[in-house]
DNA sequence: TGCGTATTTGTATATTTTGCCAAATATACA
DNA sequence: TGTATATTTGGCAAAATATACAAATACGCA
């Protein structure tokens, strides 16, 4: 693997790294429907607010969401809708997953 | 967030991952060809063996990819397809990034 | 200006991930 | 059986990540 391919993976790997969290993969579920203030995610998260930031800010590092400041508050909000698309997949995985686990389990 | 939503959002993130390093991302693109053996991916990866057999095992863990034992060898197959599709989303990421950064980065 | 609310950032700690070497295991084949 | 090849696993050190608390910052409003 040459130097350039080896950028393009790690840059992709950022992306992919960005969303790798339960949190954060909440977070984009619910700016998906509606752009969202700090404090109401952390509301719905229940960690503390300085690790509800630092979450956003990972996916605001990475692209995957936007911020715009309205008076005191922050809203976020889904900067690249097809990360939505990940969840289909891997709900396929999962389901795969499942399924094997029951064929393997189940013994003759 | 209840427990049943933070156990799914958990069940999602390690998929999620498990693609999460550039190394794996790579094993996938080359999967996506065709399935190959541990010592041909590790020659195009150029890290030692043990790394390489080691990120398979991330990825077979997750039930991205399969393992079929071939006298010595064990071929290393594709199981879910739809993975590919992070690609084109998250080029997209990236060309939004680059766009934002030069249209930032040059003054009137 | 001073106070209260929202958010970010500094810092410390705990946990996880990476990557290599060496050793173990599995298999083919002489 | 003994040897060579392919792969996995144990163990360890370095690096990266996650999280909370405290402190700093930003803003609106009296």
């Amino acid at each position: 693997m040459n130097n350039d391919m080896k950028k393009q993976y790690e840059n992709r790997a950022r992306i992919i790294k960005a969303m790798a969290h339960p949190t954060r993969l909440f977070i984009v579920d619910q700016l998906a429907k509606a752009p969202q203030c700090v404090c109401k995610l952390t509301d719905m998260i229940g960690d503390d607010i300085s690790t509800v930031s630092r979450h956003l800010s990972v996916l605001k590092n990475a692209g995957i969401i936007s911020a715009d400041k309205r008076g005191q508050q922050v809203f976020y909000a889904l900067r690249v809708p097809c990360v939505l698309n990940f969840f289909s997949c891997v709900e396929t995985v999962i389901k795969l997953n499942i399924d094997e686990q029951s064929r393997s389990g189940i013994p003759i």
